[in-house]
DNA sequence: ACGTCTGTTGCATCTTCTGCAACGTTCATT
DNA sequence: AATGAACGTTGCAGAAGATGCAACAGACGT
């Protein structure tokens, strides 16, 4: 709508690939060096954009820390977790927790396997929205015309032999999911690693987000995953609940739960 | 430098306190309503926004997803990570590395403690700069005169009684840090927390990092703390080694280290 | 010492952003 | 049920600010 912040904006995920010089910058958005270099300046200023030492220009530290307070303003988050937590002491496997906003579902917290051998994630990651448990829970509880619009403009990368195919595939899947409450993900997405997720619902009934659990198969099989899929229900039961219920947010600062784990005011 | 994107990114910081609706955006950037509206659509459709049922707006996904890719791209983190969790397997303690960038220092990375009683941090957090000892061994290494100038323009907020004062105190305090060649943190943030750590540099010798060691006095005392300084600095020169020696990185995709932990492609 | 490449500045032009005022909705009030 | 307020939204004319150009400066390698 604004072309000017647009093709400011338009610099960040470029500059996610991976740091560039004002020359590449300028080429990559169609304007001319001055322009580029303005626009660059501006965000340099606001802190969204570092200049390193060989004058080339990464992402900033301060996307970073806004990043941080995007995700301590999410409910959901702090509500979820010890509960996550208390999943993790109960099976061992790792836990992630994920939203979905606009095109994207990503996870916005984790809590790590503890066995030795365990999967790589990352908070903040954007899941594989054709595969993951979590990314179908999520999916399957949008309204049928909308569901259908996002599965036909995915792509449908063929991550592994039992990754969903195509958009009929994965309507499919998603129907399923929708009438039994719960998803899977085996190995749709890494060969060796199954999941076993289930969805959280808000006051309104709808999906406001969905956890998972997931293991390699040298841990456990598909099969003993599956057996975990009573605990992660409740789990999940248990986080709607508390999440739809009467939250004891007192709103802008929420001084409640976040007391509940640092003592005293802004931790470290 | 340009007014519209200068106006657009202070949406930004604005939304990381809470959700905020239109009328408020506008009241805060001094605009009126209807320019307010069109920077915010902009903000929305490069998913840096995000509207809420409730019409509000909030920081959005995306993000957080780009703070994740910049993370991604630090060298340093990437390098250092192994040895922090040697480190904390030696040591069982809280693990930081932080970076400085712009006036910030900032956490990137962290291995939680393997004690029940644990510090409350996050990454991406920034830290309180005047008491640090990640922040103590950043600044330290800046050339005076900057260090003079960002010293006389901090505030001191005194967290404890053993907080640095103010910035004669602070000068003074990196002086020292500077000749020994590490740093401590005794309480001056959280009264029972102490921290010991080192500097890690880069081909050029100056500071690139700086990495800590963490815990609260109910688990060790400081002067217990105080002994695992040798194990630290050795940690820190590691991670030096690796990183001002030839990074074997082959730039654009980092493919070697980045496959090092995860065997396949994009992981989950 | 020369040439090339990249980043930087000042300026005139014109695109684009701004604020206004009017409209459409939704929600609370009477 | 009807009225009013509050908020978000749109089109438009004027004005302010962004753009590209061309010329300069500085670094680097030859």
């Amino acid at each position: 709508m604004s072309q000017t912040v647009d093709r400011a904006l338009s610099i960040l995920p470029l500059l996610a690939e991976g740091p560039a010089d004002l020359g590449r910058v300028a080429d990559r958005l169609g304007v001319h060096k001055s322009t580029a270099l303005r626009l660059l300046r501006t965000l340099h200023e606001h802190g969204l954009v570092y200049r390193q030492s060989d004058q080339r220009y990464r992402l900033g530290a301060r996307l970073i820390s806004l990043a941080q307070e995007a995700m301590e303003n999410l409910d959901i988050r702090e509500i979820a977790h010890p509960h996550l937590v208390r999943l993790n002491e109960q099976c061992g496997h790792t836990v992630h927790l994920a939203v979905h906003e606009e095109d994207e579902v990503l996870y916005i917290d984790k809590v790590e396997s503890r066995y030795p051998v365990r999967m790589y994630s990352r908070i903040g990651k954007p899941v594989a929205i054709t595969v993951a448990a979590v990314a179908k829970l999520l999916l399957a509880d949008l309204p049928e015309p909308e569901r259908r619009a996002r599965a036909e403009q995915f792509d449908y990368p063929l991550y592994t032999a039992r990754s969903t195919p195509n958009a009929p595939a994965f309507l499919r899947e998603l129907e399923k999911v929708r009438d039994q409450g719960w998803a899977t993900d085996l190995g749709g997405h890494e060969e060796s690693i199954n999941c076993v997720g289930a969805p959280i619902r808000g006051a309104d009934g709808r999906v406001a987000a969905a956890m998972s659990v997931s293991a390699p198969n040298v841990v456990v099989t598909a099969d003993e995953l599956l057996t975990l899929l009573p605990l992660v229900r409740r789990t999940a039961d248990a986080i709607s609940g508390e999440y739809s219920g009467r939250t004891p947010v007192t709103d802008p600062a929420h001084p409640d739960h976040r007391s509940a784990r640092t003592p005293t005011k802004d931790p470290v």
